[in-house]
RNA sequence: AGGGGAGUAGCUCAGCUGGUAGAGUAGCGGUCUCCAAAACCGUUGGUCGCAGGUUCGAAUCCUGUCUCCCCUG
């Protein structure tokens, strides 16, 4: 609101309709407040990609910025992010029957069919069968990456791991008097335990816990794990990129973006 | 009280007829171009309940003891 902007969730759940609670989506009030985007846009037995996303992001930045606001993407998902900020060039991909019958097939049959087709396996993690599989799908073609999106500021926030921790156990803690039990348990009416989204840490783990094999402590303490190794994961991704800006709180971030935009 | 079973890595458990311990998972680190809250890789943990005994050598055999579970009374 300060910065004259509006939202892009850059985030691979939040998109599902539904799906509220567990992806942390937020509040109808928040999004009252700025306008966001790419949020409850497909449905649940729907699928979401990253091709989708970008495509998505880029026509919402264009949105916002024919509206003479600031498109801030938040979030969330790394490559969902480094899609749009870097302009990937993603390779082809297979049809759902294709990809259904490489999926069914065993990693050294995987491999010996990349190398009948002569698909270039190089820089590939070969013990990796999902990128074996794209690899093949792709035909062995390799990715693009462009520059940095030209007046583009990114800006990570870092926390101490201890005070990491604490707040990912408020997060859980507050989804679950948020009602979680009640939201999964109406998803997984509605549509089961298969479809992609019910697969998403704060979802799969209440599957036992419906079936009566785990108690309401022990799912607590597995999607606070889950979400721990996400977070490990997030912090691992982002990392390892140079033009991201740190900082360790949310004001000295702000205020930096301010002077850049006034600059 | 008697009988039986179990006590091994934070957790769940392997470990055949003795040769000083493993797997999954969690934890920690890493990889990453369409399932990415995914998938994958690497790695730290254990005086094997305790005390004795037999043996060159015991998590594995013997004795005692403690704890938990089941059965009988």
């Amino acid at each position: 609101k300060e910065l004259n902007g509006e939202i892009i969730s850059a985030d691979s759940w939040t998109v599902y309709k539904g799906f509220d609670i567990g992806t942390g989506k937020p509040s109808p009030s928040d999004q009252k407040a700025v306008k966001h985007y790419l949020i409850d846009v497909r449905e649940a037995s729907q699928g979401f990609n990253a091709p989708l996303f970008k495509e998505m992001a880029e026509q919402s930045i264009k949105n916002i910025q024919n509206r003479g606001k600031l498109p801030i993407l938040a979030g969330g998902t790394g490559l969902y992010l480094d899609s749009v900020l870097y302009d990937f060039g993603f390779l082809d991909n297979s049809t759902p029957e294709e990809r259904a019958k490489l999926d069914a097939m065993s990693l050294s049959d995987l491999l010996e069919t990349a190398q009948l087709r002569k698909v270039d396996l190089t820089d590939i993690d070969k013990r990796n069968k999902r990128r074996v599989i794209r690899a093949i799908e792709a035909k062995g073609a390799k990715p693009t990456k462009g520059k940095l999106k030209p007046r583009t500021l990114i800006v990570g926030l870092k926390l101490e791991p201890d005070e990491l921790e604490q707040r990912i156990e408020k997060r859980i803690d507050t989804m679950l008097a948020a009602g979680l039990e009640r939201e999964v348990k109406g998803l997984a009416d509605r549509f089961g335990w298969e479809i992609e989204p019910m697969k998403g840490i704060g979802y799969r783990e209440w599957q036992a816990y419906f079936d009566g094999g785990r108690t309401l402590e022990e799912t607590r303490q597995r999607i606070i794990s889950a979400t721990r190794g996400l977070a490990k994961r997030q912090r691992t991704w982002f990392k390892r990129n140079p033009d991201l800006l740190w900082f360790d709180s949310a004001g000295k971030a702000h205020q930096f973006i301010q002077k850049t935009l006034n600059t």
